[in-house]
DNA sequence: TTCTATTGTATCGGTTAGATACAATAATAC
DNA sequence: GTATTATTGTATCTAACCGATACAATAGAA
């Protein structure tokens, strides 16, 4: 196992900490990305610190950026927690550990930390997830599937799920969660997903075209024994 | 000038501060809670900073007790700010020397602070504000009378007034920022007040009744010449 | 050619909000 | 007393919107 350089306690702001949920589809069904601590079984949000001469979004949006291999994604927080037991020696030891540094219990990384959690949501399709050298693995796990995860991140999941259901018109509008172009019947799908509950399909084309947000392209033929539905884009604004 | 006892380093966590955005109503116009600093001519939220055995909104409620006099308030998170410029030496520098405090440029509490910021709602009428040793005074400030804020303090202020209004409905609902017995007008003006606007009488008072939420009380004899309002009260949860 | 699943759109009924109208007051002016 | 005035509570009309339903228009398979 390489060695890996630990963050050092001076270039960063202590107790201070990010997390991300960042949401993905995959046509059918909402995911989100964790990591997995190598040989640890500890999973967890993509998350870590924030250097003193950083901004706090500079340092989610390349803190993600490096962790997952995620780039060119719009981030907006969701919410702070920062209760005082948000620590957990046993799963920053063991992954210390894994990667030969012993740390004392008075250790930086041991202590308290206040995490502002962060969400985005991302074309499934055009990212290439790339561990950094901390994590074994990062995926996309569905909201119904998640690993025990972290201290509270299962929280975090929940709360930026709620914000997003809250704000879903405003935020889907140019997102990237769907490619270029896209049927009716994806965009339903992804609401879907995201309140968690179906839909009335012409009510909701209806309401969708009333926006007057996409533009309509060519058929698209899938070779299935129906009428082929229009594709669509979004405005540029 | 009573010497006053800074903060100690080692009690709360670096680098990390909360704000709070408080909302009263004083019958016609919605107001802020802000500090004066003693001599210093410097105008802030009420403010501070976290202990390292606090949780967070503890350490916010606690605070904004100690600081104004308001207590059994329901404080909640609307935004983090992180830029790494917030900091603001020559304030806080004045509030020290005011004090008879000397301290070095690299005194802690001149160093960037990250800042939690809350909002809650009030009733104007039940709270007498106390300023604490630090404040020479805590008033009530009409949003468009505001004075100049420390740092980002008047962001803060558009923020939680932007949640707020989005959260209306559901945070209004046996809210106290009126008293326990009001006219439809009164609450109509609240209505007006946080969302900037005029609403039709009509159309509101048939919505809010619609809601199902109030009890109808006895009228309310105002010795004006025109018909007398009905008094209503929350329904109690 | 027939059949089937899906899509795009129109229509009906119920709900909601703005606009308008109007009757019911409470105190004042006379 | 009676008229006057400002305000309140409620009803009505219309437009917008949503769920439900209906139905024609497919694309491909049978």
């Amino acid at each position: 196992m390489k060695k890996i350089v630990l963050p050092k306690k001076e270039d960063f702001i202590p107790h201070l900490a990010y997390d991300a949920v960042i949401f993905g589809f995959n046509g059918t069904e909402l995911k989100i990305v964790v990591l997995e601590y190598q040989k640890t079984n500890h999973f967890a949000l993509p998350g870590g610190f924030v250097r003193h001469n950083q901004n706090l979004d500079e340092a989610v949006y390349q803190g993600v950026q490096n962790r997952t291999g995620i780039s060119d994604i719009k981030l907006e927080q969701c919410h702070t927690f920062g209760h005082q037991n948000r620590r957990d020696k046993k799963v920053l030891k063991d992954i210390c550990e894994v990667h030969d540094h012993q740390i004392n219990d008075d250790h930086w990384l041991l202590g308290r930390f206040i995490s502002v959690c962060y969400y985005a949501l991302i074309n499934f399709e055009d990212v290439t997830l790339e561990p950094d050298e901390l994590s074994d693995s990062v995926g996309w796990y569905g909201l119904d599937e998640l690993p025990e995860l972290m201290l509270d991140h299962k929280e975090m999941v929940s709360k930026a799920l709620e914000v997003l259901q809250k704000n879903i018109d405003e935020k889907l509008v140019g997102m990237n969660l769907l490619p270029e172009k896209f049927t009716m019947k994806d965009l339903q799908n992804v609401y879907e997903s995201i309140l968690q509950k179906k839909l009335v399909r012409t009510a909701f084309q209806r309401k969708i075209l009333a926006k007057d947000i996409l533009v309509r392209h060519e058929k698209k033929y899938t070779g299935k024994a129906h009428k082929a539905p229009y594709l669509y884009s979004f405005k540029p604004v």
